[in-house]
DNA sequence: ATAGAGCATAAACAAAAGTTAATGGATTTC
DNA sequence: GAAATCCATTAACTTTTGTTTATGCTCTAT
């Protein structure tokens, strides 16, 4: 026999009234019931927990050791019961979301109004190459995944939420920056191409864009990093093919240009992704709503909608 | 349905492994039986408390706050059973004690050496009159009491430890001082007594010993405390009986003498009592068998034994 | 001395807890 | 592709927990 969370809801309520007959009216139950839960306790406590003199009862020693030990036990679940409503109710809490790296352009602007809305959560934004948000997500790291392109063969619940638009762009004096007519796919196979690592979503999807017919592009320099393609391709280097969120400033500056390229702008849709097997807390629930409901309206442009 | 001390430790054993089936091992459980375990206690919490990603087990947020309130309850009851455990085996912590006024001469020449042997116990001695001491051990107030003269009408469990010799004691140029034949009882009556007040045991105790022979001694001045007996009787204002107990001091210093009557030394036990539906603690316990095995071999002279 | 109040015990019974055997689905490893 | 492993579910069963009714003992109040 061991002690029960029932017998210890007993005896706090006898010690506390120092009254067997007081506690089975408060409790709800008859005398005896209180009585033989009493004992079995104290068999299983292999000690007396209180003494009857005349009528009036006491504590023995060991008796408060037992009552100090159910007020904390009794206590604590009740802290653990206030602790589970909350993740019913509250949004708060950490809030753990990795993103691919081109989403630094638009996270901030879609996480800042959530917490403002929900100053408890505890956000961790985690942004870095698709590979390593790959790992993540298979290691089950994070609460959300920020991702465009969601890999298969993996089972993932997935909700594509904004929409990413891939433009070509080229330094302002490059010849075709002035061409008004849409540039055939084709001549731009003749451009060289300033690329990111194999892997990179935005690699995969124009790469699948010069396939469908029959071309590839000229890739001529690897870069590792969005602001060294910017920067190159603003020096002229070469072109290049970057998301519309990321180069507003240089757009603004007149130090990139937009080609008018068949195809393009290539719209891709940004998802919110998690494993199956995941049960989202609350709080990434309410992310998740936030972003489906409101990313489109918060990023304003209509190109960025669902 | 609610939670069970069970669930806990099962789904302890299950967040340390994160495996069903490591915990089911350790505990000697089948899996389906941690599986049903951990679902139960899963429903009372009202949250998913893992999430199954590919063959890897996870803790949900509503989990990890169980495993912290898990950890808490175990560890809390762990201490407990300590605790009690240790109320078996080890003599410390609080002894409350109530004496009757005259025991302050001996009580610490037997509590010192106990507590040089147990230095872990919290001694707590009060000592007081009679009256007071009675109130406290109808109230339970006191693991043991110390008296001579047990009262009736009360269900106290109580045993004798050491012998307490009355004696009548004088100024020593009294003339019955150097009286070397036995004094009669009835010479005394003409005695003036110095008294305590009524109830004292000591004045019982006479009282009786001169009833028995048709005699009432001849009460003179009526004094609150053994100290001011003393002082009257030396300074011959008249005698007195106290207890041989106390006042050593005063007869080596030849300032008092002990005259020799008829039927003195009277012999009354000195009492541990206290409420037979007391559960005496163990080192109430201890130190009752102290007193009863040691107490007159500490106090030296034979006529402290029982 | 008697009635009332409070706790202890026994017997009987219902409900809950706890477990196993059998089995199936999903994932990982070979 | 098959075998091994891990978790989920169902049905059946045992054990434990929990309670009530009936009753008795003891103590206190009147």
């Amino acid at each position: 026999m061991h002690l029960t969370l029932q017998q210890l809801r007993i005896f706090e309520a006898v010690a506390r009234n120092l009254s067997f007959t007081r506690a089975s009216e408060e409790l709800y139950l008859t005398q005896p019931a209180i009585s033989i839960q009493v004992k079995r306790l104290e068999e299983n406590a292999g000690h007396p927990l209180f003494e009857q003199v005349g009528k009036k009862l006491f504590l023995t020693g060991a008796g408060e050791e037992m009552l100090k030990a159910c007020r904390d036990v009794l206590g604590r679940l009740d802290d653990l019961d206030n602790a589970l409503q909350d993740q019913h109710q509250q949004v708060r809490g950490p809030l753990t979301i990795s993103a691919v790296t081109t989403s630094k352009y638009f996270m901030p602007h879609l996480l800042g109004p959530f917490l403002r809305e929900y100053p408890e959560v505890e956000p961790r934004l985690n942004v870095t190459n698709r590979a390593k948000v790959l790992v993540r997500l298979k290691d089950n790291m994070d609460d959300l995944v920020i991702m465009g392109q969601v890999p298969e063969g993996l089972d993932l619940s997935y909700h594509p939420f904004i929409n990413n638009s891939l433009v070509v762009v080229a330094a302002p004096d490059h010849p075709l920056a002035r061409e008004s007519q849409p540039i055939a796919l084709e001549r731009m196979t003749q451009e060289r191409f300033l690329i990111r690592e194999e892997g990179s979503g935005t690699r995969s999807a124009v790469d699948r864009l010069f396939a469908a017919q029959g071309l590839r592009i000229n890739p001529y320099m690897e870069l590792g990093s969005e602001e060294a393609i910017k920067q190159g391709a603003m020096a002229g280097i070469g072109v290049s093919v970057i998301s519309s969120l990321s180069f507003r400033l240089e757009m603004t500056a007149g130090l990139l240009a937009v080609l008018n390229v068949e195809g393009f702008p290539l719209i891709r849709p940004w998802h919110c992704v998690y494993p199956k097997g995941k049960r989202l807390s609350r709080t990434g629930q309410v992310f998740q709503e936030f972003l489906l409901s409101r990313g489109a309206e918060l990023l304003g442009a209509s190109h960025f909608s669902v």
